[in-house]
DNA sequence: AGCACGCCGACT
DNA sequence: GTCGGCGTGCTC
């Protein structure tokens, strides 16, 4: 240790999957604080991280010690961001640069934005005007002023003809406009008329939110039942407040209906974050975030890691969604994690769905969570007839999915004027093909499943992997032509058989590969609204809260799809899935109808929703995880590994399980081939602990590791609390 | 994460 | 003999 350090040491932790923080000087004249973004040398390159700490203890030789080279003009990041970064990066037991990635997901957004230039047409013509001057004019006079970059794309030109008819004097600089400010929600805007229960419920969180102090709620209420409005008046005392808030939503694809709404109570459009901004978005929206000018953001789960500096609310809608839990990188769950986050910032947070998960029902029962439940608006008129239709009975006949019972529901309905939907958890034609000369089955080269054949697309893709070929002729197996069989129904075929059975009717197909913005979903909800689709198809894509007041019929193809496989959460997915397209059949006025097909019309699952009893279900799967130690009751991880070589992730899962700890309150099942043994090329091998709910799932796994060196052919994935039993 | 170092096979 | 494949290891 040393007397000889002259100069202020700190810590900075770079946003790379490097082990830990590293230490720099900090020149005295720059003033650095903790949390600045800096530009440190790192080996023979430059890179941006932040200082994290006071390393005033850093025992690191003078020598070895380098500058930081400056600090970026952009706000410190935030104490509580920062903090988050360290728990989550503790609770995942991944390196702390990899979850701060995930908070500087914008690099460009530390640096101050160039002055945006655009050009425009003087006036003046030339004589010498070639084809790409040609065209490149066309565009500048056509549209507004543009960057060189933009318009040269636009023109399918290079920057270059820009640069040369600039010169020339056809083209001026203009400075654009800087970009376009923030909007500021209005609490006060509009605010709309609530029930008493709504008000009730909108009261109960309010003196949390102006306090404001951490709290969890569950708000439970059926789609129509008015969350949203409840969640709205939450949101309104935050920005009374003067505070921050962030709504998580599942599928960002799908909220122009959300945002409408949200613009109708608060005047403008909030802040925007999910993989669909473009790049100047992305950078538009973290900037307004950490500059502090943006009050309310909407976002996709990755929004949890924006770098607010004054958070005063989290809401999650639709809590249940699985789409929370992030498989790759770092796996978290951002429901779980935003209450961490609310914990830390000392706000609270409020966990919406119509169907909530177990885990929330459960905190809610024990008092950890305070539980709102909102009565349908419309009483029970609102809840459809739910009809089952045992497959195994009304038989629909080979190579056809909609049952005579189905049919005919679908006909009267029609007839009537009013809108079907079907739900088909399956993309593609069909989920499996295979030869009918040699039986061989069309498998992905990387994987160990089925290629999909996509009809509309003329290709096979693999669902695991984006794999993707065109559709052969012949079989590669045996060469035999026009010999291929679909089996099994996949949304493109029940479309098929659709427009068989009802010819001249508007029929439209709707799933996450052919519906991939908002932009997109818009138009399928404008033409369902308009009702230039009178029968819609879809993916679970359509299970979620839209809402089509003509839609008086669904029709469930194969309820029990979902159940099958060892997946831990399958019945309580399935029942929250079968339970949101139930709720599409029917609002308002008009009593909604629901057929369900299924083979297994005895499984609780069914009976839970024919009978719509969901606690009686919930208090059955409850029970069964409780005696099993499973979650909410006990807690869980999975280790993959991973490696191209199959011989040796399976010796390296042997060595693991020779050295596996044992102790009465954890145990450590496997390893055992994945269910999908291959993925992308990778052969994988599965671990599971199981601990007690009291006893920390990380120091187990610290301990079994610890002095493990893992081969370097082979990834070791940590999954705590996975999702995906895949 | 990225970059250099280093040790093996195939080309001039 | 050198070029280049990517396994290994380090970066304050």
């Amino acid at each position: 240790m040393s007397s000889t350090i002259k100069h202020r040491r700190v810590r900075v932790l770079l946003p790379l999957s490097i082990g830990d923080v590293y230490d720099y000087r900090a020149p005295e004249a720059f003033g650095v604080e903790i949390g600045h973004f800096v530009t440190v040398p790192l080996g023979k390159r430059e890179v941006v991280g932040v200082v994290w700490e006071e390393a005033s203890d850093s025992d690191l030789a003078e020598e070895r010690m380098k500058d930081i080279v400056n600090i970026l003009p952009c706000p410190k990041l935030p104490g509580e961001s920062r903090e988050f970064v360290d728990w989550v990066a503790t609770y995942t037991m991944q390196r702390k640069g990899r979850v701060l990635r995930m908070a500087m997901s914008v690099p460009d957004a530390l640096y101050p934005k160039s002055p945006r230039i655009g050009y425009r047409h003087t006036g003046k013509t030339l004589d010498k005007m070639t084809a790409a001057r040609n065209r490149l004019l066309e565009v500048v006079m056509a549209g507004p002023a543009q960057t060189a970059a933009e318009l040269a794309e636009i023109a399918g030109v290079s920057t270059s003809v820009v640069k040369g008819l600039t010169e020339k004097g056809v083209l001026e600089i203009v400075d654009l406009p800087a970009e376009k400010p923030i909007a500021k929600p209005d609490w006060r805007h509009m605010t709309f008329e609530l029930s008493d229960d709504q008000l009730q419920a909108a009261s109960s969180f309010s003196p949390a939110v102006a306090c404001p102090v951490f709290e969890v709620s569950l708000l439970e209420g059926v789609t129509g039942s008015g969350k949203t409005e409840v969640y709205f008046e939450a949101i309104s005392a935050c920005l009374e407040q003067g505070r921050q808030a962030l709504v998580l939503l599942p599928e960002i694809a799908l909220t122009a209906q959300w945002l409408s709404r949200f613009e109708a109570r608060f005047g403008v459009r909030p802040v925007e974050w999910h993989s669909d901004l473009s790049q100047s978005e992305r950078r538009r929206s973290w900037r307004s975030v950490i500059e502090r000018r943006a009050d309310v953001v909407v976002g996709a789960r990755s929004a949890l890691f924006l770098p607010f500096r004054d958070l005063g609310l989290i809401v999650v809608d639709e809590e249940h969604e699985a789409s929370y839990k992030q498989d790759e990188g770092v796996p978290y769950n951002a429901r779980d994690m935003a209450v961490v986050r609310g914990k830390i910032g000392n706000f609270p947070v409020i966990l919406a769905s119509a169907t909530p998960s177990l885990e929330s029902l459960i905190n809610a029962q024990g008092g950890k969570y305070k539980h709102l439940k909102l009565p349908s608006r419309f009483g029970g008129a609102a809840l459809p007839d739910v009809e089952i239709v045992d497959l195994k009975v009304h038989r629909p006949g080979a190579q056809r999915w909609i049952s005579e019972p189905l049919r005919l529901a679908m006909e009267e309905t029609l007839e009537a004027g009013q809108q079907v939907m079907l739900f088909l958890n399956r993309r593609g034609y069909a989920p499996l093909t295979l030869c009918d000369a040699c039986g061989h089955r069309l498998q992905c080269p990387h994987c160990s499943a089925w290629l999909v054949e996509h009809r509309h697309s003329r290709r096979l893709q693999c669902h695991h992997c984006g794999f993707s070929a065109k559709s052969p002729k012949a079989c590669p197996e045996c060469d035999a032509e026009d010999s291929f069989k679909a089996c099994g129904p996949g949304i493109e075929r029940l479309t098929e058989e659709t427009e068989i059975l009802f010819p001249g009717r508007k029929i439209a197909m709707m799933a996450s590969d052919t519906v991939t913005s908002p932009r997109a979903a818009a138009v399928f909800v404008a033409a369902m609204e308009r009702g230039d689709i009178e029968i819609l198809i879809g993916t679970q894509i359509v299970a979620k809260g839209y809402h089509f007041p003509n839609l008086t019929l669904v029709g469930i193809i194969a309820a029990d799809l979902g159940l099958a496989g060892g997946d831990l959460r399958a019945s309580e997915r399935t029942y929250q899935l079968l339970s949101q397209v139930t709720g599409r059949a029917g609002r308002e006025s008009m009593r909604g109808k629901v057929i369900l097909q299924s083979h297994l019309p005895e499984h609780p699952v069914i009976e839970a929703i024919v009978r719509q009893e969901g606690d009686t279900f919930f208090a059955m799967e409850a029970a069964g995880r409780e005696s099993a130690g499973m979650p909410p009751f006990g807690r869980l991880a999975a280790l993959i590994l991973s490696s191209a070589n199959a011989e040796s992730v399976a010796g390296f899962a042997t060595l693991l399980a020779r050295r596996a700890p044992m102790a009465s309150n954890f145990s450590i099942l496997g390893p055992a081939p994945a269910p999908l043994s291959m993925i992308r090329g990778r052969h994988r091998h599965r671990f599971l602990v199981k601990c007690a709910k009291e006893a920390s799932i990380q120091s187990i796994i610290g301990k079994w590791l610890q002095g493990c060196k893992v081969p370097g052919d082979i990834r070791l994935q940590i999954d705590i609390d996975p999702y995906n039993f895949m």
